[in-house]
DNA sequence: CTGAAAGCGCTAACAT
DNA sequence: ATGTTAGCGCTTTCAG
C-alpha cells in the first residue's frame, strides 16, 4: 500500500491551510468557510485520491466511531440477525460494529472486552448477559457505555432491548391446551440467562393459570445435544408428557432427535414448541411451531439505546421489550 | 467514561520516562530494558489500571491491526462458519476483524469499502468476488492487500482459498448415477460468479463422462425464492428430471417447496442434492443430501494467505482448494 | 539501559 | 473566512 496522501498534501495544492481543509471536508463545520474555497479544495482532494484517517481523527477527538458487539457465537442462528439490525441503525451514523464471539466463556470474554476497550469502542452491545456477568461489571465501573440486547444483564443496570419472553410461553401454553393438552414439560434453558428464568417462572405461572399439569427439566445449554440429553431423561422417565416447551429452536430440535431415536412421532405422539423462530425453523421435519422474535429489531433498539445513552451521557436504566408472536406449524398437534 | 491513564501517567508513577514505559510495555522491546524497571512500569500499569491505546499506537506505527471482512450477507448460514474461521486465525494473532455486509449491492461495496480503507485496516478478505468486481479492481489499484475466500476473484489477480467445487459436483453426479439416475436438471447458481461457473462446468462435463442426460437450468440468485420458481418452470415444463443436482442448499431448499407445491415427493419423485451442507441441513425435510464445504478452513486460509501477503509485501496469485465431502442422507435415492 | 525529542494525521482553540 | 498553534497518546530514532 503506497502512501497515501494526507490533509496536508490535500492544502498545499488547494494553496490553503491544512486547518482549512479540515473544515472544508467536514460536514459540521463546513459552514464556516467560503464555498469558493470548499470547490477548491474538494477538488484538490478528489485529484490526489484523498481519504480521511479516522485513526488520526479518532485520536484528536477521543472518539472511534466504533462500537463493540460482544456475541456468544455467530455461528448460533439467533446472532446474525441481531448484529444485522445493529448495524442497519449504527452504519447510516457513521459507526462501525466490531463483532467478536466469547464462546459462552468469561474468560474469553474479558479478553475480547480488553481488547475492545484498547481499541477505543465507544460503547457496548453485549448479548451476553447473564447472572454474575463480570465483563458487564467490569464496563460499568469503567464508566464505559454499554447496553444489552435479547439478554438482560445479570448484575448491572445498562439497558436492554428483549423480547416479550413470558408472552411468548403464554401463547405456546394457550395454544397447547386449546388442542387438548395437559401433560406438559417445559425443557427449560441453563440457569443464570434472563431468557431461562423469565420462560420458565412463565411456563409455571402459565401452567396454574390454565390448570394444566406442567413439569420443568433442565437443560445443560442452549445447544440441541442438551435438548436430546434433556429429552431422553424425559422419555425414559416413564410417564411422557403430550407435549414439550422448549426454551428455544436448538432445544426443540434436540427433542425431534431424541423422539427419532425412540420410534415416537411428533405431533402424533408428542408436540413441541420452539423458541425464536431461527432462519429455516419451517423447513425443519417437522416444520417447526415455535415463537418469533423479532431479532433484527431487538438489534435496532439495542443501537439506538447506545446511540442515546453515548450523546446524553446518562445511563438511563430502560427496558424495551418486544412483541412476539406464536408461529403455527407442524409440530403441533390434538393429543390423542 | 472517566478519562483513562496514559503512558505518561504510568511514568510519572514509575518515575521513568514515557519512552522507557512504551519499550517495558511491548513485547518485542522489553529485551531493551532493565528487568527491576520492567517491574516496576509493570506494577505502576497495573496500579493505575493502564490500557494501551490502540488508536495512538495505530497513528504511530501506521497499521491499525484490523483487517476488513466484506461479506454479502452475515444472514447467509454460509459466512458466519467462515468468518469464525477469520477470526480464529487472526485473533491470537493481535488482529481484529471488522465485517461488513454489502447484501450484493456493488454500490453498497464500494461505500463499506471506503469505511473501511478510512479505518485504515491492514487488509482486506473479500467474500463478494464475481465478475466485473469493481471494488477489487479499486483495492488492487490503491496496493491494498486482500485475499478472496470462498469464490474466487473475477477481475484482479488476489489469492483465493475456496472449496472443490469440481469434485463436488461430480461426487453428486456418481452418487445419483448409482442409484440408477439418467435424466438430471442442473439449478445453476448466477452467473458471474466463480463457483456458479465451476460447478455447472463440472455438472456438463460430469454428465458428458457418465453417459448422462443433463440440463442445465438457471436461477436469479443464490436464495430459496430462485430456486423454487426455477423449480416450477422445470415442473411445468414437462419431462420432469429424476434428479436435480442444486446450485447451493438454498437453491435446493427451493426446490422442496416447489416438489411440496406441485404434490410431489422427495426422494420417490424427484432426488435432490445441495451444495455447502450449511447448518441444519440434516435436519430439514427431508434430511438433505449435499456437499460438505468447509467452510470454517475456508476462513481460516483466507486469513492465513492475507497475513502471509501483509507480512512479505508481495502478492502471491497462490490459490487453497480444500477438499469436500458429499454426505448422503435422505433427499436421495434409487429411481423408480 | 534510559532520556530527550520528534512526529504519525488530524481537529479545535485562538487569533487575525 | 482563514491562518496559527498546540496536542491527542504513542513509538522510535538518536544521544548519552
Amino acid at each position: 500500500m503506497s502512501r497515501r496522501a494526507t490533509i496536508a498534501d490535500v492544502a498545499r495544492l488547494a494553496g490553503v491551510h491544512p486547518g482549512t481543509v479540515s473544515r472544508a471536508l467536514n460536514s459540521r463545520t463546513e459552514g464556516q468557510v467560503n464555498p469558493e474555497t470548499i470547490r477548491r479544495v474538494r477538488a484538490a482532494a478528489r485529484q490526489l485520491g484523498y481519504t480521511p484517517n479516522s485513526i488520526a481523527r479518532g485520536l484528536r477527538t477521543s472518539s472511534s466511531m466504533t462500537i463493540g458487539v460482544i456475541v456468544p457465537d455467530l455461528t448460533n442462528p439467533i446472532f446474525p440477525p441481531i448484529v444485522r439490525g445493529i448495524e442497519s441503525y449504527l452504519t447510516p451514523r457513521g459507526y462501525s460494529a466490531l463483532v467478536v464471539n466469547t464462546d459462552g466463556s468469561d474468560e474469553t470474554e474479558r479478553l475480547v472486552f480488553q481488547s475492545l476497550i484498547q481499541r477505543q469502542v465507544d460503547g457496548l452491545i453485549f448479548a451476553t448477559g447473564h447472572q454474575g456477568h463480570s465483563t458487564a461489571t467490569e464496563a460499568f465501573e469503567l464508566d464505559v457505555k454499554a447496553v444489552m440486547v435479547n439478554r438482560e444483564s445479570g448484575s448491572v443496570p445498562y439497558p436492554a432491548a428483549v423480547g416479550d419472553d413470558a408472552q411468548g410461553i403464554r401463547a405456546s401454553l394457550a395454544h397447547l391446551a386449546q388442542l387438548g393438552h395437559q401433560r406438559i414439560v417445559h425443557l427449560a434453558g441453563p440457569t443464570g440467562f434472563s431468557t431461562s428464568q423469565v420462560r420458565r417462572e412463565a411456563f409455571v405461572a402459565g401452567c396454574a393459570a390454565l390448570g394444566l399439569d406442567g413439569t420443568v427439566v433442565e437443560t445443560a445449554a442452549y445447544t440441541v445435544d442438551a435438548g436430546q440429553r434433556s429429552m431422553e431423561r424425559v422419555i425414559s422417565g416413564g410417564e411422557l408428557p403430550t407435549a414439550v416447551v422448549a426454551g428455544n429452536d436448538l432445544l426443540a430440535l434436540g427433542v425431534y432427535h431424541a423422539l427419532r431415536g425412540n420410534a415416537l412421532r411428533c405431533p402424533e405422539d408428542v408436540s413441541v414448541v420452539g423458541f425464536n423462530d431461527m432462519p429455516f425453523a419451517g423447513d425443519f421435519e417437522p416444520a417447526m411451531t415455535t415463537v418469533r422474535v423479532p431479532h433484527f429489531d431487538l438489534g435496532v433498539e439495542a443501537a439506538r439505546l447506545l446511540c442515546e445513552e453515548i450523546e446524553t451521557s446518562v445511563i438511563t436504566a430502560i427496558k424495551v421489550v418486544l412483541p412476539v408472536e406464536l408461529v403455527i406449524r407442524a409440530s403441533t398437534g390434538p393429543v390423542r
